[in-house]
DNA sequence: TTGTACGCGTTATCAA
DNA sequence: TTGATAACGCGTACAA
């Protein structure tokens, strides 16, 4: 049937300890026995039972991805990173999706703490931010990196991009095209992301000399059919914008969309831009000039902080990425 | 600490295979016992562990999805619907991506199964036709579910859609709008859903009286790429099609993004159709006129098949939808 | 450097 | 209808 440590140390004359300090890679094994062990293992194919080693050790070798985020593509990203990562120490992942307006939302989690024994969890928007999460997982003793954290930043270690400085530096990118009536959606009011990019939006503005005006900036929910609906909005003001800068590309398409059904020449006419961590900005037409946020990397990122980093509060910072495609052009 | 079964029992002042048997519903246990236990479990917030449990028993409450898809909207979508059956059963969904090129892909996912314990597998296209694999867990008697499988249909249960049958239906639509060229875009060849399509799209020409043009026949990926790249090849022939139907959606988005480039007014001048399982379709202009296939419910229907089904090789067929929308047009 | 004895938290078996 | 006890496969603590 399966085999088990057992077999292997049968195999391989030695004690069943000693093939676990193979397998764990602890000191005090001599060399010529380590060899002989590894041999068996690679012959017999043996697999160590993931539940036994995480009801008699410390650890389990499985690590929590909590996500909750309306896109797809993102989700996908985060996995592929922490996957990535996963896979040189042998760690599986969990993927927890969950709903963020969820009222058993703690008690998912606490569930999944209790019932996998899980090693660590990452946390992405907005549960990275979420109090009384982070407060449960503080008094389980239970290791966490945030993703995107808003506030109380030095809490626990995070990954992040510097978002009002990506924001600042699109807002300049039209601005520098001639473009001075900027309109901007920001996103989800429960993503601290949006109140970042909000502010270097207007601190690129002001660098400028220009004045924010309020009936520019309006406020989507990350998803196409709000920057579908917000795009219509900002378009149909009585002196609309020359260009708009959305916070997400689902928004950024959705302008798009709400641009051709008013028939507006593209990007003759209107110029639009967008933050994107997806494939979509290339697929939309004109194709997105976007802030590329590296979210594989952000994930790796978190997952190497969870596995190896022994820092307690340690920040690493990833680097964006301005792409300048066909959407952006000078002003009329 | 930790909560154990042995708290509640004392708690509950019965023994700890008593609490076993209300935890698994097991009969023979007292009306009035089963209450108090359920109580105190619910009050002690008492989780039992997966790794005990699997350990111990038989089963360990988890499932795993074998995953290689290029398109991270399918991804999504299956896990979406896994998740969603599983949750009924308060069974966990371990996400394994996979490279379908990959060396190491028998060795992964025996690896899978001899650590995790997992309950069963289930398998996306092209996993769920490759041989070697299917042999090793039927070898090592694990259970699995087959999504859309193209061959030796009956040796497992499998969840599916008439693919043949939605392809012909898109063709006939476009037909009915008066094109006689329609340009074809297939999948993937290791994909069996990539022939099955293709059929469906002959099956539909030789019922209107039509033959098969195969230079209006191209081959792709099943991404954007490609499929701006076979779409510019159509569009490049002496004699273009009028239409392109292309074998997923991002290929038909790379249509569009072909038809952008050479500047043809859409969709006067060009139709453009598609398979989706995402909302890309939405996202495009003009909106993708696709046949939409219901991933999650397939996804849904497998878990099914996993956690409930006893039929040895039962077949679920999964029902699709053509969704007209502005991409098509009559002919010129 | 290696081995022995024990326990992790649950289910299975069998007896009461 | 309930309970006692032995597994399950591994890591930990300690001894050799």
């Amino acid at each position: 049937m399966r085999v088990t440590i057992k077999d292997v140390a049968r195999e391989a004359d030695v004690s069943i300890k000693t093939v676990s300090r193979v397998l764990n890679n602890e000191r005090y094994v001599g060399e010529e026995t380590r060899r002989r062990v590894a041999d068996v293992v690679a012959r017999l194919n043996f697999r160590p039972s993931v539940a036994a080693r995480s009801l008699a050790g410390r650890r389990s070798f499985q690590i929590a991805l909590i996500c909750d985020n309306p896109s797809p593509y993102y989700v996908y990203e985060m996995q592929s990173g922490i996957r990535d990562r996963c896979e040189a120490d042998g760690v599986r992942m969990i993927a927890q999706p969950y709903d963020r307006d969820s009222p058993k939302l703690l008690d998912e989690i606490e569930s999944l703490v209790e019932a996998t024994h899980v090693d660590g969890l990452i946390l992405t928007p907005p549960v990275s931010d979420h109090r009384q999460v982070l407060d449960l997982l503080q008094r389980r003793g239970v290791r966490y990196v945030r993703v995107s954290p808003g506030s109380d930043v030095d809490a626990a270690p995070s990954v992040f991009i510097d978002n009002e400085a990506a924001a600042a530096a699109m807002t300049r990118h039209l601005l520098a095209l001639g473009h001075t009536r900027i309109g901007f959606i920001a996103g989800h009011p429960s993503y601290a992301t949006s109140a970042q990019r909000l502010e270097g939006y207007g601190a690129a503005l002001r660098e400028a000399g220009l004045a924010l005006d309020p009936a520019l900036v309006v406020t989507g929910n990350y998803d196409f059919a709000s920057g579908a609906a917000q795009g219509e909005a900002l378009l149909a003001l009585p002196d609309p914008p020359t260009a708009i800068f959305a916070s997400s590309d689902d928004m950024a398409a959705g302008v798009l969309a709400a641009a051709h059904r008013r028939g507006l020449d593209l990007p003759g006419e209107l110029s639009v831009a967008g933050f994107d961590d997806t494939a979509l900005a290339g697929y939309v037409w004109p194709p997105l000039t976007t802030i590329r946020q590296p979210t594989r990397d952000m994930a790796f990122a978190a997952a190497d902080l969870l596995l190896g980093g022994e820092g307690e509060t340690e920040r690493r910072e990833i680097g964006y990425e301005l792409v300048v495609r066909a959407s952006t052009t000078g002003a009329r």
